[in-house]
DNA sequence: CTACATGCAAATGCTTTGCAACCTA
DNA sequence: TAGGTTGCAAAGCATTTGCATGTAG
């Protein structure tokens, strides 16, 4: 797969790839760093950009992009639907199947050709939820 | 509605709101900078981001955050979602009723407090459609 | 008049890129 | 050893912010 495109598997590629894969958040690409710098000092963070960018392109990892702000990447490439918490932008899977059918329904309406759709739900993680009903009293 | 913030109603302030009522598209801040700009040479762009901030905290035109990288406008508050296409960005209303149920589901799966979802179609709009082809042969 | 809003420019935050040195296949 | 990859730094782009001046109420 490195192979047809011409690319090689490098130290700094193969850790991050293994250090995605340890954790179950939606790491940003300086989030992936910080992971990353514990086993490879001397990395740059255009290193793991580079790198986060191509694993996404190569199906290895999936690239996210949330409505938070910060791109986000996942080591699950099956399509599944994410929770993001609206105060700290902790991102979770959303436990609820794929909507297989839902682009058909708008096969007809549409004049875009579609190829896809991204659900995302937004709310308060348990611990930004009791903060925030504190502050409320 | 302004006073009870203690906001006022500039020039600026109104003439934003109305060239984006004129528009179906969804502008990003810059456009409704080229737009304003037409009318008001001398406003600044720093200004435009900060009244469509405060535009839509009032609850007068809603924030788009799609995945596509910037933040764009939408002078219809209503419930709905779009259709981005990938190769130049245009975004369209998805002619699809909102999913109203949908959040129930997550209710007992996830320990987040749900506050709502975005649903956002991808695709090619009929003019990205035709130029892709056309590269693909 | 008062204090919210503006124009301008500088600063910020995330991401990308140019380049010489480096290392994988 | 060829050319993909790295570290480093600078650049890019959208957005935010500090501040003196302007103006709505």
């Amino acid at each position: 797969m490195l192979k047809e495109k011409k690319m090689r598997m490098t130290r700094q590629r193969s850790i991050i790839l293994e250090e995605l894969r340890k954790v179950n958040t939606h790491p940003s690409a300086d989030e992936v760093y910080e992971m990353v710098r514990l086993r490879l000092p001397r990395i740059s963070l255009g290193t793991v950009y580079r790198n986060l960018e191509i694993l996404s392109e190569l199906g290895e990892i999936q690239k996210l992009q949330l409505s938070g702000g910060l791109k986000r990447f996942d080591w699950d490439t099956n399509k599944h639907y994410h929770i993001r918490c609206v105060r700290c932008n902790r991102v979770d899977d959303a436990p609820i199947a794929p909507l297989n059918q839902i682009e058909d329904e708008l096969y007809e309406a549409t004049v875009f050709e579609i190829i896809g759709h991204n659900l995302e739900f937004v709310g308060f993680c348990p611990e930004c939820s009791k903060k925030v009903r504190k502050v409320d009293h």
